[in-house]
DNA sequence: GGGCTGACTGACG
DNA sequence: ACGTCAGCCAGCC
């Protein structure tokens, strides 16, 4: 199951940013949103995970929160803006590819 | 098959 | 904006 997932995250493009529900969705599991942050735990080298936010446009990684800063310079660095709240605009940076 | 867990989500106060 | 609560679903004992 987790191969959908990274396929997914996998297909996200330079700059763009998907939701942990856009991918549930997109595998067929309308509400499996956790069964994908599970799944991502795993982590797979080269796998742009960085790309993977929550449904509020934030980084969720409450497991590893020592990640955080470190996704959040990745997605500077791709030129995604966060505002003084740490979340990005989804309206603008959501991929809709899937 | 039963029960527990979790990088989630949407609703409420 | 923030903390809490209850659904949700695949995997792993």
């Amino acid at each position: 199951m987790f191969a959908r997932v990274y396929e997914i995250v996998a297909q996200v493009p330079y700059g763009h940013v998907v939701t942990y529900g856009q991918i549930a969705r997109a595998i067929g599991l309308e509400r499996g949103a956790r069964v994908v942050g599970w799944a991502m735990r795993y982590c797979p080298e080269g796998l742009p995970w960085h790309r993977v936010v929550n449904a509020q446009g934030g980084i969720s990684l409450n497991n590893a929160p020592e990640t955080v800063p470190l996704q959040r310079a990745l997605l500077e660095s791709e030129g995604i803006h966060f505002d003084r709240t740490g979340h990005l605009d989804l309206s603008q940076y959501r991929w809709e590819g899937i």
